[in-house]
DNA sequence: CTGGCATATTGACAGTGTCAATTCCCACGA
DNA sequence: TCGTGGGAATTGACACTGTCAATATGCCAG
């Protein structure tokens, strides 16, 4: 039979298999349910054959999470390349992140578990990187007088972005605008941010 | 003997000493360290004796993360008191989780890891509430025009520290100090955030 | 065709959270 | 004073986990 078992001992691809399944178990139960054994057993194979793929539990997930970010960082490039230059691609950066978060929330939750994440990862370790530097080049191109590290500043909006989605996915916000404006808060909030980089106005 | 064991066959004070235990493996061991049974173990009691006093794992984490809240509640006020009115408010309460998440790391952790809390309880919601509406009260009373709505930017603040010091925790952080500026970051993106929200003067 | 080697299986071990049954002993009412 | 009820602690068991070692399988290079 090959429909749902598999014809031949070895797999074929086990590797895609597994991360498959994982994904499916990620997304539908969370981090907690997401065990090799179960990733095995959604997979059709036996409960230790992921060792010949991913060293242990923390390799799995590592290979997951670099996946992911290397989404994000897909879908934010392909945003930012629509936006008009300026705040408003800071925006659609923010925008990216927080629609495939709360598409995907156990995904997103994952990715900041640096304890189960193996943190030396190189794939995890470019695939971060890659998304982090897209947002600080924008900044860094904003092309006005700042008064602050760019860093500083992409250091503020990554954790703001982080902070209002986790927020979010929490359930810990009244509201996803803000009762002043009546704008989305994640816009409002970069507004502000951004607008405080300017250097002061002589007065 | 009444050194190490205890006389009697009831412990008298067993939450407490299990509390007691628990933050010492947790600061020492980090979240995976801390279970029911080394706590126990820790605490010279049998595997099953908690169950008395924690429903579970996550009632016993509950409990500690309450704990927790309150004692940075109280570093907070105390920090702001002394602060002049204003952004050094803000300053001195994001100084305060800061200080605290520095020192205790994996208590901050415990903090944020809703998955291992007991959301619902009140105790933790009131713990929880009463540093985030400390915060709220302080932005409200800033007395100046603002572009947004207060709690646009309590988020933004709890955010930005939340962001801030996670990502000081997994050295990620180049530099605490602005390269521009010298002084430590979480001053200057405060400082961004709230000058960004004053009305923009007149042009 | 025949080794060698990557891949997959089976079985075992220690550790976990959680339950049920049992033992202990303190405090309260008769 | 004497039970006795019930909270507190113990013991033992279960299913589950990650991980390791030993074994079985089958593809591919020589």
């Amino acid at each position: 039979m090959s429909k749902s078992g598999r014809a031949t001992y070895h797999h074929g691809d086990l590797r895609q298999a597994l991360l498959k399944s994982a994904t499916e178990l990620l997304d539908a139960e969370g981090i907690e349910g997401l065990s090799i054994r179960a990733t095995a057993r959604a997979a059709g194979v036996s409960h230790a054959a992921p060792v010949n793929h991913f060293a242990d539990r923390k390799g799995l997930l590592t290979a997951l999470a670099a996946g992911f970010f290397g989404e994000i960082w897909g879908l934010a490039v392909e945003k930012m390349s629509v936006a008009p230059p300026g705040e408003a691609r800071l925006v659609a950066f923010a925008e990216a992140m927080i629609d495939y978060s709360l598409a995907h929330p156990h995904r997103f939750r994952l990715l900041w578990r640096r304890d189960l994440l193996e943190v030396t990862d190189v794939r995890l370790g470019l695939a971060m990187d890659a998304l982090y530097d897209r947002l600080l080049a924008e900044l860094e191109g904003l092309g006005k007088p700042m008064r602050f590290d760019p860093e500083t500043y992409a250091i503020a909006v990554w954790s703001l972005v982080h902070g209002y989605v986790s927020m979010r996915l929490d359930g810990n916000l009244v509201a996803a605008n803000d009762a002043r404006t009546g704008e989305p808060r994640h816009r409002t909030i970069i507004a502000a941010l951004i607008s405080g980089a300017d250097v002061p106005a002589p007065r």
